[in-house]
DNA sequence: GCAACTTGCTCAAGCAGGTTGACCATATGG
DNA sequence: CCATATGGTCAACCTGCTTGAGCAAGTTGC
């Protein structure tokens, strides 16, 4: 099999396990999509405009989104501290367990991969794999 | 940055990157997702149900595809050789210059790969992620 | 300061791609 | 044969996204 397909064959699987991971933990109202969101918000909220950039999609659609996340209890709007026509997007306590959720079930689909490849080769394939997406958080995909 | 999140990464930028090639060769009137259905079709063809499977969605959804991808020029419905009620869908000669498009489309995002790690390097990357993916093509996924 | 423009957000309508449910034609197995 | 399973299609509907319009608040230039 080619290297791409094989690339692509491993984040699908691995955005499904993650997906499930987070599902079994007990968060069954997300979709993968919803990850990309958390990912963004996480450091330290965000703007629904903002939003709408990370995951490529409208300011409409992204607003959507936060309209629906906060009805989950996910996150929350605040004021913005700088801009009275923005709100800040920020995740609740909710939202955090998830997002740790989220982490620990990421690392259990990796934890298989160090007994399959060794510790060695496992750190020369993360190394390799951040030279070539040095783009950076493009869009993570559970 | 983690394991998970540049893999998820490298797998979207390298399906966007493919898809804006495949684009520039002429075929602007596909999506990535249409990408995993080639994949399927090319060995030798397959029916809707086939694809419904490997697509991951509902048979309805699949034909509904095929009768797109039938409008746009890319396969054509042959009756199938064993079975009276079931067609197989085999690409057209425009769906088999839209594959090579996309192989070459491949070929161009990966070249600058070997650039960046090296032969050797890259090379482990597909044989180490050839063991990640055993599933096999699970979704391809421009 | 004020006018003109830009930016953040939301409401509303519509579309695209998927779903489920029902149905017919053909295979398959007792 | 008859019962059941399978491949395909039609129809209705749902969801997530889009575009277009409009308002409130910031920004720029005079």
């Amino acid at each position: 099999m080619s290297l791409t397909a094989t690339l692509l064959a491993a984040a699908g699987g691995l955005t499904a396990v993650i997906h499930e991971g987070v599902v079994a933990r007990g968060f069954d109202d997300l979709r993968p999509a919803h990850g990309f969101a958390f990912a963004r918000l996480a450091p330290g909220g965000a703007t629904a405009a903002d939003l709408a950039e990370h995951l490529g999609v409208s300011r409409q659609a992204a607003s959507q989104m936060v309209e629906e996340l906060v009805g989950k209890g996910y996150v929350e709007r605040r004021p913005h501290p700088d801009d009275a026509r923005a709100r800040l997007v920020v995740l609740t306590d909710r939202g955090w367990a998830c997002t740790r959720a989220a982490e620990a079930a990421a690392a259990d689909a990796v934890r298989p991969w160090a007994a399959l490849l060794g510790e060695r080769r496992l750190q020369a394939l993360r190394d390799d794999l951040a030279r070539l997406a040095p783009g950076g958080p493009i869009r993570p995909n559970w």
